[in-house]
RNA sequence: CGCGGGGUGGAGCAGUCCGGUAGCUCGUCAGGCUCAUAACCUGAAGGUCGUAGGUUCAAAUCCUACCCCCGCAACCA
């Protein structure tokens, strides 16, 4: 027996000061997406999800409720477990930093650091505002005419000098150059790369990684006055759910095949995070992907202009698998994007209700009443028929590549592309006139068809697994033949397997009566 | 002159590297079909390809200048 490819993809650890909005669902989905494509693909998957409960605004918001930090993780988190459930996330494990194995893991990735000489203690010094609870680079800082300096909300600052331990990341920069040049997709969409790279040529400065002022963090060794500051904490926690430092029997998953996570912390997964790894000795993941931003009728979400949607709300006016497949196949995947009711509902009628509901439902019951509810038999196959399969049978090959490149709407593009061309299929075919005509070709197309929607619709469960399973169903598929080592002709439909009757998969939309 | 991306029919995008009938999805309009979830199929209308110059037999595509939008410039998914 052959061990299975490893495959070991994460999203982005979220904080939970807040609860979960669209934009986490979103960076969540296209995850699960490729963690079940890449599972039906044949490769052992790891797919990992979780809380960053640490740090300061977790500390403040918590004093403003009035309960421990510890009190509003536990309950925030929970929020982000629950939304892994509503939007059926297949992930295999769900971290929280506040665990003990997760101090373990920054404890001993730190004591690596400073065993490499690139941890020191130095005095951080710089522009805090107290009203802000912020640092503010120089910059960003003016003095007024009462002799005083204000930072960017206006607020007062005041110089201040706090003990600190600094990671020389300084001296890493020509090698983290020579990393995005020798591999080019370490950095995902390009666009990203190049804001990197920019930005390392601009020359990097030594990494604050301790504080002082709070507690609600991880211990670093040996010094307790200190607590780790975010980037120590928050990355490691890929390396933690490996089971790492330990012997574990994840630890063949590090390093990481895909580091999933939104624009906004490029810089700390593609900068930060490789020259950690290195530094402790261990291997660098393979990729870092930055996904856009949503953005509700193109206006940025906030809560002060009213707009931000709760994820279960969307949920349950259009339906979980909808949502899914109208964020993944309406946005260019690393693009922002935006959505709105009526790019909703057109996406979802057009692609779901129409073209692949409506070809299963018209071809099914066509084989519902005329032959007898089974499989029919198709006992050769004309030009058109043969066409049509093996533009079915070759789309795993066509996708796989935009798989690769995170290209999610490419891959249900092509997928949606052989959907149309069955329906024009199945429409130019004419089956209801061949009822008459010749019985035994109408078996023929309705043969043909419904094993153009098994294809298609095993290729679409990353995306859909609930409706797809359905769909299946349907075809009286059997669990070990849903996946994509079936996508070809030897396991094609079995003429006379009996089938339920079938019913609509995907409904349409239809607004509700005012 | 900080760096980068972009401006293409009503909407969203492809095409630009390697010049040569401007393409796709949705929407609109007309027709067809009747198996089906008012669905499916066919056809049509609709674009001075940001602006102004230039190169060329020929420019969305190459060159120059300019205008506008967006991202990045050390802790927002």
């Amino acid at each position: 027996m052959t061990a299975k490819k490893q495959y070991y993809i994460t999203t982005a650890i979220s904080y939970p000061n807040g609860k979960p909005h669209i934009g986490h669902a979103y960076e969540l989905i296209a995850t699960d997406a490729i963690a079940r494509f890449k599972r039906l693909d044949g490769f052992d998957v790891f797919f990992l999800t979780g809380t960053d409960e640490h740090g300061l605004k977790m500390d403040k918001t918590a004093r403003e409720l009035g309960i421990s930090a510890r009190e509003l993780a536990d309950r925030n988190s929970a929020e982000f477990v629950a939304m892994t459930g509503l939007f059926n996330a297949s992930n295999d494990d769900f971290i929280r930093t506040t665990e003990d194995r997760h101090y373990k893991s920054c404890q001993e990735i730190w004591r690596r650091m400073m065993d490499a000489g690139d941890i020191y203690k130095d005095q951080y010094s710089g522009w805090y505002s107290v009203r802000d609870e912020a640092y503010y680079d120089e910059s960003e800082t003016e003095k007024h005419e009462d002799g005083k300096h204000y930072g960017p909300q206006g607020t007062e600052v005041e110089w201040v000098e706090e003990e600190s331990y600094f990671f020389r990341l300084s001296a890493y920069q020509d090698k983290l150059l020579e990393l995005y040049e020798t591999n080019p997709e370490f950095i995902g969409p390009d666009s990203r790369r190049n804001e990197v790279i920019s930005f390392v040529k601009g020359g990097l400065k030594d990494l604050s990684m301790s504080r002082t002022t709070f507690k609600w963090g991880i211990p670093v060794p040996d010094d307790e006055d200190h607590v780790m500051y975010v980037w120590a904490d928050a990355l490691t926690n890929y390396v933690t759910a490996t089971g790492w430092p330990d012997k574990h029997e994840r630890n063949g998953f590090w390093p990481a095949d895909l580091h999933m996570i939104g624009k906004d912390i490029v810089r700390f997964h593609s900068v930060y995070w490789p020259a950690f790894l290195w530094s402790a000795g261990l291997e660098l993941p393979k990729r870092v992907f930055a996904h856009g931003f949503l953005f509700n009728r193109g206006e940025k979400m906030s809560k002060s202009s009213g707009n931000v949607v709760d994820p279960a709300t969307m949920v349950d006016a259009y339906g979980l698998d909808q949502i899914r497949f109208f964020f993944l196949r309406e946005i260019p995947f690393g693009n922002d994007g935006s959505y709105s009711h009526e790019a909703i509902v057109n996406r979802t009628n057009a692609d779901l209700a129409n073209d692949l509901g409506n070809l299963a439902q018209r071809s099914l019951s066509m084989i519902a009443k005329n032959c007898e509810g089974r499989v029919p038999v198709a006992n050769s196959h004309s030009d058109e028929d043969k066409a049509i399969l093996s533009a079915a049978y070759s789309l795993l090959d066509t996708v796989r590549p935009h798989m690769e490149l995170q290209q999610l709407h490419k891959y249900l593009e092509a997928v949606w592309t052989v959907i149309a061309d069955a329906n024009r299929y199945f429409t130019s075919q004419e089956p209801w006139a061949l009822k008459k005509s010749d019985p035994e070709r109408m078996q023929a197309v309705l043969y043909t068809t419904a094993e153009i929607i098994r294809i298609v619709t095993i290729l679409a469960m990353p995306v859909m697994p609930g409706s797809c399973s359905r769909l299946l169903d349907l075809l009286s598929l059997d669990e070990e033949s849903r996946n994509f080592s079936r996508l070809n002709a030897d396991y094609a439909l079995a003429a006379g397997t009996e089938l339920p009757k079938p019913e609509g998969v995907f409904p349409r939309y239809v607004e509700p009566e005012e």
